[in-house]
DNA sequence: TCGGGGGATCTTTTT
DNA sequence: GATCCCCCGA
């Protein structure tokens, strides 16, 4: 032990020896907080701490897969084997398969993802016969994943009448019929969504004393990553689990927060110590990854952030090559400029292609950079966007299995019940569901009961629905029996899907085959790594449960060279030689959704910080003055956070003349010269930049330089949810001031007379011509500002 | 019931 | 530009 201790420096000894308490351990990137944790779990057990006694929460399964090696290579494989480490959501599965059912719920109970999500709710929505278009399915899901994640449930929220009325004043009275419809039908389905299984966690914990004093006992070690990035619902277990021994070490970077638009509460790290008593506070500053150019670059843009907590990161790595930053005509350009930046670099300083990475705000940018590598031959991997679980054919296979392991499964039986088409339409599924409806029974069980329920389905297809039944239950069977290998094999013959899917010859199609044996194959590795395990049935679900919360990132194999494309948000905790980061526009990067309050600015802040300090030896920064958008080409700015950069960090590249990269730079790549080489240096004052748009407005601020970004669209507007503590929550904070003059939906126009409370209760007192003084809570009240 | 065609909407980020 | 969804004719 003593042998790995050395490795670790001063700052990073002192919470990796400490044993017992709370513990806060502010890191900043790139400053070894992965080693502090590694070597903390490898020192309890040293000092004699069972595994079993620890819990480790990480951001990824990857990180948590990682980590276990590690100190597996410590302290033994056995030893290792034991802990129990990864993300929050498949650490509380686990737990809620055990405890399935206290809550009710099928021990083999599924998870959807969002998109089984949005389709339940559009059904409901569809039933309830209301207007999809005020209804849209994906709001309506992200309302009730934000009630979630604050523990607002439907009992909480049909009491809570602000809550209603904001809805209501949002034109969605319904709500709260809509939320409780989508929970009883998860319920019915025997399915949790992925808020479900931080929610569920904590009802389970809070309704049953003993199985809370059960995992406090166990877990008397807890140790949480990324605690930035933790909602209320995960905030609220680690709090009740640590709450007994009280040894609770959280590590993080509140300068890396960027996960808020789903529900992270910066609070949590901000007031840790407000939590427990005798909190240690480390700090550690040493940033080993990035060059001094890097380090103070992404320092002089996280002090232009009002909101964050006293820490220097600084390194003592060499200066580094300043960051360049190149302007190109088009995305096409900026593609091809990465492309042939990375061709040439890998060339001159003998790099492999896994030492480069682009990293994008945007999912849909991928594209223009993947055709630029793909005409060079550079081989590239595209993290994340559309996951291979959840391409059409590869989630056909899966509803098969999942309706195996649980036939109550809405979402799965409807996805597959007429695929592929074996006559049985909309209409028939209609009936069904409103005949399950009915009878409080799922569709499965209508179907296996056709003939004693009373629905109007001819008997035609009423044999179909009883063949469908009788494949199913061929397939139960012989799960009890084969691997999910030999079942997934027999199932896709035996359906119809591989038929279906040959029938398709274009290159989609052929893709679609190639992606279904790939799946395959991957269920035989899975296969095999799991021949220990004797109860076929338990292998099955658990395949499942890793297909339904593993990213792309942990799959990711490490041997493979190839440049790493993703966005921002999925590089977190990685880092890279050379980092491109790109489409650094205005509206794109500053989003254009996320301009509207001071906190969402520093979130976006925050991102491109994060963004900056992959970069170990070298970062460059690319923006395009025209860009495809919504298939149209669209003018763009740079965007403020190039200009945010203390200018001596920078070399400002551009073209001696706009001359756009050849596009046909594919056919004679050597006689290109590269823009490297052809660029002259020039200051900062020749990137023409618009001036900044006002965020905060202060009285006074003429009014129609934002015209896009006032916030009587309904969609900035959203309620903000009750529980969240703290002011970073408030969509006016810091925007409203004394003398406004705002809009308001009801109350018309009316001035700002007083402002008082903080966060939540944030209130203002406004005087409306036509109602007179009126005190509203800002959190509620749909306001413009309109002077 | 099926499949093609046309229109609307989309893009912030993800477990 | 792509996808999803609706509508309509076969």
């Amino acid at each position: 032990m003593e042998k790995y201790l050395s490795q670790l420096n001063e700052a990073q000894l002192a919470p990796t020896l400490q044993k017992d308490g709370p513990m806060i351990v502010i890191a900043g990137a790139g400053s070894g907080k992965t080693r502090v944790l590694t070597y903390r779990i490898a020192y309890l057990m040293s000092q004699g701490i069972d595994a079993f006694n620890i819990l480790s929460l990480t951001f990824t399964n990857k990180a948590a897969r990682e980590m276990k090696e590690r100190i597996a290579s410590i302290v033994g494989e056995s030893e290792a084997r034991n802990l129990w480490m990864g993300t929050f959501h498949s650490i509380f599965a686990k737990i809620l398969r055990i405890e399935a059912d206290k809550l009710g719920f099928p021990t083999n109970f599924t998870i959807y993802d969002s998109q089984d999500s949005d389709k339940l709710i559009g059904s409901i929505i569809k039933e309830m016969g209301l207007d999809k278009d005020i209804y849209k399915a994906k709001s309506i899901r992200s309302r009730i994943s934000s009630y979630k994640n604050s523990l607002i449930t439907v009992k909480a929220y049909l009491q809570n009448s602000e809550l209603q009325e904001a809805d209501a004043m949002a034109r969605r009275p319904r709500m709260g019929d809509i939320y409780k419809a989508y929970v009883d039908r998860c319920f019915k389905a025997g399915a949790m969504d992925f808020d479900d299984l931080l929610l569920r966690t904590n009802e389970l914990l809070t309704r049953f004393p003993e199985v809370l004093m059960k995992y406090q006992n166990r877990f008397r070690y807890i140790l949480v990553d990324e605690y930035q990035d933790t909602n209320h619902s995960q905030y609220l277990i680690v709090r009740a689990l640590s709450d007994k021994f009280q040894n609770i070490c959280v590590v993080g970077d509140d300068a890396q927060s960027i996960y808020a638009f789903r529900g992270a509460n910066i609070n949590n790290i901000l007031n840790f110590q407000k939590d427990y008593d005798n909190v240690k506070l480390y700090r550690l500053e040493q940033n080993y990854r990035s060059t001094k150019n890097i380090v103070n670059a992404a320092n002089s843009i996280i002090d232009k952030n009002q909101t964050k907590l006293d820490k220097v990161v600084w390194t003592a790595n060499d200066e580094g090559g300043k960051i360049i930053v190149n302007r190109s005509l088009t995305d096409g350009d900026e593609g091809r400029y990465v492309a042939s930046t990375i061709w040439e670099t890998k060339m001159n300083e003998q790099l492999q292609n896994k030492d480069f990475a682009v990293l994008y705000r945007t999912n849909a940018q991928s594209r223009a950079i993947e055709d630029a590598l793909r005409k060079r031959d550079i081989p590239y991997k595209i993290y994340g966007g559309l996951s291979f679980y959840q391409r059409k054919e590869i989630k056909d296979v899966i509803s098969y299995l999942r309706l195996v392991i649980n036939p109550s499964d809405e979402e799965a039986l409807k996805r597959v019940i007429n695929f592929p088409p074996r006559g049985i339409g909309a209409t028939t599924v209609d009936r069904l569901v409103v005949a399950a409806n009915q009878y409080n029974r799922t569709i499965f069980e209508v179907m296996k009961n056709i003939d004693k329920v009373d629905i109007k389905i001819n008997s035609g297809t009423k044999g179909k629905l009883f063949d469908f039944v009788t494949m199913i239950e061929s397939y139960q069977v012989m799960n009890q029996t084969a691997d999910v290998f030999e079942l997934a094999e027999h199932v896709t013959r035996t359906s119809g899907l591989i038929k279906e899917f040959k029938k398709d010859a274009t290159p989609e199609g052929v893709t679609r085959m190639e992606n279904i044996e790939e799946l395959l194959n991957g269920m035989k590795d899975f296969v095999e790594g799991q021949l220990e395990v004797a109860d076929a049935t338990a292998s099955l679900s658990e395949f499942l449960e890793d297909v339904a919360l593993s990213s792309d990132l942990d799959s990711d194999k490490e041997d493979v060279d190839h440049v790493a494309l993703m966005t921002i948000h999925l590089a977190k905790g990685l880092e890279f030689p050379h980092v491109f980061i790109v489409g650094l526009e205005e509206d794109l990067f500053p989003s254009a959704m996320s301009m509207n309050t001071r906190s969402e600015l520093e979130e976006e802040r925050r991102l491109f910080y994060v963004a900056l300090t992959r970069a170990e030896k070298q970062a460059y920064l690319t923006y395009a003055l025209s860009r495809y958008r919504w298939g149209k080409l669209t003018d763009a700015d740079p965007s403020r956070f190039i200009q945010e950069i203390d200018e001596q960090y920078l070399e400002i590249t551009t073209p001696i003349e706009e001359r756009r990269i050849n596009p046909m730079l594919d056919a004679d790549i050597f006689g290109d010269v590269s823009p490297n080489t052809k660029q002259q240096v020039v200051s900062k004052q020749n990137i023409r930049f618009k001036p900044a748009k006002q965020v905060n407005l202060k009285k006074g601020t003429p009014q129609k330089e934002q015209p896009k970004f006032q916030a009587s669209t309904p969609k900035k507007l959203k309620p903000v949810d009750a529980t969240k503590s703290g002011g970073d929550t408030n969509l006016f904070d810091g925007k409203l001031a004394v003398g406004n003059i705002v809009n308001h939906m009801r109350f018309g126009k009316g001035e700002v007379l007083k402002i008082e409370g903080t966060g939540a209760d944030l209130k203002a007192e406004i005087k409306f011509q036509q109602v007179g003084v009126k005190k509203l809570l800002l959190r509620f009240a749909k306001l413009d500002v309109i002077g």
